[in-house]
DNA sequence: TTTCAGGCTTAACAATATTTAACTCCGAAT
DNA sequence: ATTCGGAGTTAAATATTGTTAAGCCTGAAA
């Protein structure tokens, strides 16, 4: 998709909550006016399961009630139709700014896990004078899980953040390296990678 | 000032500039048009001395082009006047629920139950030096529990939360996860799951 | 160009987690 | 007291995850 976004679009608010369900968004922005089941009531949905992801209405209605209404729903912002594409990227990034934090996590370069030290960019694990050399994939997957610590890294996401694809094959090969990681850090018990089943896996710290 | 927020005013955006340099402000509503300095310029100088503050702009003009410049300078929202009290108040506490999220929702992550400790990070149950670990829809379902402590957590809302569809056989499925969490508990006569017929399960403690 | 080692995937099987099923029990309403 | 639907329990069935090892590919050394 244009902008560099990886976007799902779905026809009505089932399909949507389905896809919701099924796959990992950093954000929703959601039609009041929708087939099925319609924004308010998708948004209420979604948030009882994920209290988290950022929620823009898109409405042509410009009603002060709605308004309000979306808000109290925990919007985070409310654009009235017509709108330019430019004003929409604008504030999605403008929320994505403040939310994902990641950009913060993504830059630090090392991470100190109990007694370790991991470098993502020579891909080591340290502890003390004993350096371990990581294979790409190991690193790549610790990294993302030292992004996400203490919460949960989902399947799909590092799946297709590491192996393009997610297909059985690769979701194999993931509990592979889980496994290979797991022993390179069973030295600290106060660091864990726990399975969250059927989402993904948590790395507690 | 109404609605418990602690404000300033100031007539022109000189003044603006020296009142920020001088006090702690948590949100910057700046108006493009002012005098003396403007709303644009002024966010300009505030973000070489804070970058992170959020901004929201505030203009009568609706010009495609203003609003884009203003969130290129980082704006977090851009509202056109004429706008309600309300929806200003609701697009300031959008952003800062964001901006002062210092994991108020992941809130409490250690719960003590009698002579058990439960863990939902950890996902495990400890009694003493005995340490039980959950499965995690065991601990999903004891941190909700947890979370309505005394109060009625309710089927519905419990059977959304973690097994997203309320069908019959999820309900099937929780009563089995009832009854696994009962026998943990069970050494603690202080501590008891009890149904209330037909709304759900509350957590006596 | 051939060989080899490292890194990754695939396969096979073991262990866990979750759901479904079957049956029993209990509480509220008639 | 009877009936019916929700709740409780256990066990079997299914799905997901964990582990080990074999196989395959690729890039670097010989």
């Amino acid at each position: 998709m244009a902008k560099g976004y990886d976007a799902s679009l779905f026809p009505d608010g089932e399909a949507a909550y389905k896809g919701f369900m099924r796959d990992h968004y950093d954000i929703c922005i959601l039609d009041i006016m929708m087939p099925k089941k319609d924004g308010f009531t998708l948004a209420k949905d979604i948030r009882i399961v994920n209290p988290d992801v950022p929620v823009i209405f898109l409405t042509a209605k410009n009603m002060k009630e709605d308004v309000l209404e979306g808000f109290k729903l925990g919007a985070d912002d409310y654009i009235t139709k017509p709108f330019s594409m430019e004003e929409l990227i604008m504030r999605i990034e403008a929320i994505l700014r403040r939310t994902s934090q990641e950009n913060l996590a993504n830059a630090q370069p090392v991470f100190t896990l109990g007694r370790y030290t991991f470098d993502t960019r020579k891909q080591t694990l340290a502890e003390g004078d004993e350096v371990v050399k990581l294979t790409t994939k190991e690193a790549d997957l610790l990294k993302l899980l030292c992004q996400n610590a203490n919460k949960i890294l989902e399947r799909n996401y590092a799946l297709k953040s590491i192996w393009i694809d997610d297909n059985y094959f690769n979701a194999r090969s993931m509990d592979v390296y889980i496994t290979k990681l797991r022993k390179h850090l069973s030295k600290e018990p106060t660091v864990e990678i726990i399975n969250v089943h059927g989402k993904g896996y948590k790395l507690i710290m």
